[in-house]
DNA sequence: CGGTACGTTGAGTCATATCAACCATAGTGG
DNA sequence: CCACTATGGTTGATATGACTCAACGTACCG
């Protein structure tokens, strides 16, 4: 399924400045630089599968991915987006547990692979990467109880408001103005956790009310403010 | 607010042999013995605060706290429970940023107070222990994707059967087979994302069902396969 | 004894889910 | 090139789960 492209390289990656790896030593770094295996996946592609045994983890060096769980009656339900510099999947390698997300490709991406045994030497023998590591997953925690305390509180029509902002925070907009992230409908729905004919009504009145404006699956938002006033954020 | 009580030694916590403690090294345990704080807290008062600093985070020793976000409107909202052995406020330590959930004591309880720069510094220099935090902050960080999930996607009904199961789970059953915490009925609702009166009707609803015995806030589960049936775990 | 917090029940309302029909588009294969 | 099918989008009608509001009961507490 996955295209290999062996062209990228550590050395080259901007990556490499940000984030966690910005603390590898020259030797960590050689060893993920050599080890690791991009690939490329096109969109609707599955990178893991929730149940799947883990052999490492992944770092997105271009592209969209959806991170999703199925829910009881097979109905998807989007917990995150991972994009340029994010990491997936190192939950499940760290806890020694199958996969209990899945993720597929939105937009066309690359990634590489990086293997359990270096995820697991990486943190034990580098303080300030396991420290970074931690406060990454630390802020995912606490977005997650942020995002129970909206479900649970909030309705629909504030939820939609608010992912529409999140998105524009998230992937920014065009030279149009439109967000660099296209979903569907339903995609939409399964993240704001409601149907996906809610969400084109939703999206109709936001549109008659001048708070964004839709063209196909493009989407821009007009008045922020608004849009900040209904979601109560 | 918290009662000072120095009579508990950190040799004879059991909780030493436990959990992330068991990777200190002997220093590392000398360390924290001298330098912990222990305390006590009734019921009803708050450990910290969303909005608080934190100089450290806690180690709760004996007792229930439970941790909550507050919502827009000010309705609290139950993220999880800390009993004897949990830590507690690491997050927003390693984070440096406010505290963004309120502990409150719902058993009275003991914990022990340890500094930040203890915990930064375990965590740089204590591989094992970095690695064993991370793993209870992914257990954590899965459990809170799962809750996004039911909540987004589940009734009032089946979260309700699912939250007792899953208090039943944590905190076991006395001799007489009640649950071994207590809640109101508004802190149910608070869990379960709902209003106190739709806990009561559907509580009474499951009395009727044979599924559960209530006695004032003692809530004995009668049939377990029952509430699993209704859950769709 | 009044006060406060919690629990319970009933009635009415509303947001949202569900069901159904229909349209548009694009890709497919004969 | 034309059915053919699949996928996604839209709209309307209807059903209902759950919230809100309001009243009242109960128990404990100083």
């Amino acid at each position: 399924m996955p295209i290999h492209d062996d062209q990228i390289t550590c050395d080259s990656c901007f990556i490499r400045s940000h984030s966690l790896f910005r603390h590898l030593t020259d030797e960590e770094f050689q060893h993920i630089s050599l080890n690791k295996i991009t690939e490329s996946y096109k969109r609707g592609s599955i990178i893991y599968q929730e149940g799947n045994r883990m052999k490492g983890f992944f770092c997105v060096h271009s592209g969209i991915i959806k991170i999703y769980k199925t829910g009881f009656d097979g109905k998807e339900q989007i917990i995150r987006f991972a994009k340029t510099g994010d990491i997936i999947g190192y939950r499940s390698v760290l806890n020694n547990e199958p996969a209990c997300t899945t993720s597929e490709v939105i937009a066309d991406c690359v990634v590489c692979h990086i293997s359990s045994n270096t995820l697991f030497n990486l943190v034990k023998n580098n303080g300030n990467f396991a420290l970074e590591l931690m406060q990454l997953t630390c802020v995912e925690l606490g977005e997650a109880n942020s995002y129970i305390t909206d479900i649970a509180q909030k309705t629909v029509r504030e939820r939609l408001a608010e992912v529409l902002l999140h998105l524009k925070d998230e992937f920014k907009i065009d030279s149009a103005g439109y967000l660099n992230i296209l979903l569907t409908r339903e995609e939409l729905a399964n993240i704001v956790g409601t149907a996906t004919e809610s969400v084109i009504r939703l999206l109709s009145e936001f549109k008659q009310d001048q708070l964004i404006a839709v063209n196909g699956r493009k989407i821009k938002i007009l008045d922020e403010q608004g849009l900040h006033r209904i979601s109560n954020l």
